[in-house]
RNA sequence: GGGCCGCUAGCUCAAUUGGCAGAGCAGCUGACUCUUAAUCAGCAGGUUACAGGUUCGAUUCCUGUGCGGCUCACCA
């Protein structure tokens, strides 16, 4: 008797030939549907609330589709649950309605199976929303069992290979992922809605830039010519301010060819808007604004809980100096160290790990990272950075080392990167030389100056606030996921032997 | 790439000091007309991730490999 995978593949095949012979089609090509299970259970609610509620009461017949996910068969009745992207009703099948070809094929019904039914509804007699299946009809014949009905899938390994597994195993998974959707949704919207335009650019760049990750490495055959994913849509969308669009936004995916942790994908989800004549306190405002409002169409609070605590959304976030955080929560005025051994020194003297290899902007960022952002919990939003730490960013009136810039945070994750944009085409270019200097070896050959980026500057571009919000992270954060893997569908695994 | 942990039936998990590898769900046979983790009776299902080693004997101890998780590094 079959129990190994392989013999209930070999069955559900026979089966397979036994419904051929009967001249049932396995695989039909359509089924009309009138409900989802949820609408059903809706129009089963109205008919009781208009007319008198009484057990039992019929209504109108539904055609629901979906897949098998329990059987409780009770001789000559039997109960089924049927889960479509709704959720899931209960249908009533009883013998005695079918007759004797349906009852043959019921008999080969497995749990895994997608069928379409048509029927009254009716509330059993616990309360169940049930249909009571006057046809049914099978719609695809499933050839492999379902995970464990109570438990679900919980191997990681398994559940992010195979997806469809998990999605069809594990209901709460489903909703992350429609939560996903309708955050982007909301983006589009709240953007749209103040006149930012959408745009695509390129995803394959002659050169890598708008940050400093790593990137992956291509080749076009007809043009003979190495090209790069992109690692951010910064250059390109600033090229579209140039260019006289007032307002762009790109969601777009982008590639970093880095080490993968829990907050890091190598490939992620990544919005960026530009708006002219806006500096960094305007995109401050938006972008608080916009995940407040986010937050609120689509989960309708701004009240979440991330891990062991709730955060509050709602504006005006917190604010603080990167400098000030840092004194606060690091114990370092780092204006006070103004060199990379002095700090390094100051950071080793309160038991801080400082790698002698790193520079000074890299200690602070540092210090930012572990001392800091955990620490952050209610949104806040740190601004202010070394002019060393952000070659993209505009100085501070007054303030010569200082640029306008800011990081929002939330549940000690990075939600959003922004600044007011440089626009002087000749301290970009000695920002940029500056970067290059601090290049050796394998990657320096990946780096090279986006010399166009440079000559558009030079024909002029309005001041700009310029913001990178994390998909994924934000995601990760409205849905109540540790783990980024949890917020993308499919995620980068190492290949199987 | 480093460190730690994990890998046992299709799924979720057991297995005492190193001593016959077990259960629930799923599956198969049967009973049952309101069940919902249905119930009841019975049956079947294993290269214990892989390759070595120690041992009379290894799921268990050791070494290596693979894959995964966490973490560190990298990611302005």
């Amino acid at each position: 008797m079959p129990s190994r995978l392989d013999d209930i593949n070999e069955q559900r095949k026979k089966t397979l030939q036994r419904l051929r012979g009967l001249g049932i089609n396995p695989y039909p090509n359509r089924y009309p549907q009138t409900h989802t299970t949820q609408q059903a259970i809706a129009q089963l609610e109205e008919t009781e609330a208009r007319e008198t509620p009484q057990r039992g009461k019929e209504t109108e017949p539904v055609s629901v589709a979906g897949r098998i996910t329990a059987m409780r068969k009770m001789g000559k009745s039997s109960f089924l649950d049927v889960r479509d992207v709704s959720g899931k009703i209960q249908l009533l099948l009883q013998n005695s309605n079918f007759n004797k070809d349906q009852q043959e094929l019921f008999k080969d019904l497995d749990i895994g199976d997608i069928i379409g039914v048509e029927g009254k509804l009716l509330r059993t007699r616990t309360g169940e929303p049930t249909i009571a299946v006057g046809e049914f009809t099978l719609l695809s014949k499933s050839l492999q069992p379902l995970p464990e009905k109570w438990h679900g899938l919980s191997d990681t390994d398994k559940r992010y290979r195979q997806r469809y597994v998990d999605l069809i195993a594990n209901n709460e998974v489903k909703e992350v992922f429609k939560v996903r959707s309708r955050v982007i949704a909301s983006i589009r919207q709240f953007l749209d809605k103040r006149g930012f335009i959408e745009v695509e650019t390129p995803v394959l760049h002659s050169s890598a830039g708008g940050a400093l990750a790593a990137p992956f490495v291509t080749h076009h055959n007809a043009l003979d010519q190495d090209l790069y994913l992109r690692i951010a849509t910064e250059l390109h969308l600033k090229r579209l301010i140039v260019g006289g669009f007032d307002k762009v936004y790109e969601i777009g995916r982008v590639f970093r060819n880095e080490g993968i942790s829990t907050t890091h994908s190598p490939e992620y989800t990544l919005l960026e808007s530009y708006e002219a004549y806006a500096d960094y306190t305007d995109v401050m405002e938006m972008q608080e604004q916009m995940i407040y409002h986010i937050c609120k169409q689509v989960l309708g609070t701004a009240e979440i809980k991330y891990g062991n605590n709730t955060i509050d959304l709602k504006p005006p976030w917190q604010r603080i100096t990167l400098r000030d955080a840092v004194k606060e929560y690091g114990g370092i005025d780092y204006v006070s160290y103004p060199t990379a051994a002095g700090l390094r020194e100051k950071m080793r003297s309160l038991n801080m790990e400082a790698d002698t290899n790193k520079n000074w902007a890299k200690l602070v960022d540092e210090l930012l990272k572990t001392y800091v952002r955990p620490k952050l919990i209610q949104p806040t939003i740190v601004f202010d950075y070394p002019a060393s730490m952000s070659p993209l960013a505009k100085n501070k009136p007054g303030k010569e080392r200082v640029v306008e810039r800011f990081q929002a945070v939330a549940g000690g994750l990075e939600i959003d990167n922004a600044y007011s944009e440089l626009n002087d085409p000749i301290e970009q270019r000695e920002r940029f030389q500056e970067q290059m200097k601090d290049r050796h070896g394998d990657e320096e050959e990946q780096w090279t100056i986006d010399e166009d980026y440079l000559t558009a500057l030079e024909y002029g571009m309005p001041p700009t606030g310029g913001l990178g919000v994390g998909i994924d992270r934000l995601v990760m954060l409205l849905t109540n996921q540790q783990s980024i893997r949890e917020v993308i569908l499919f995620p980068q695994l190492r290949e199987k032997p």
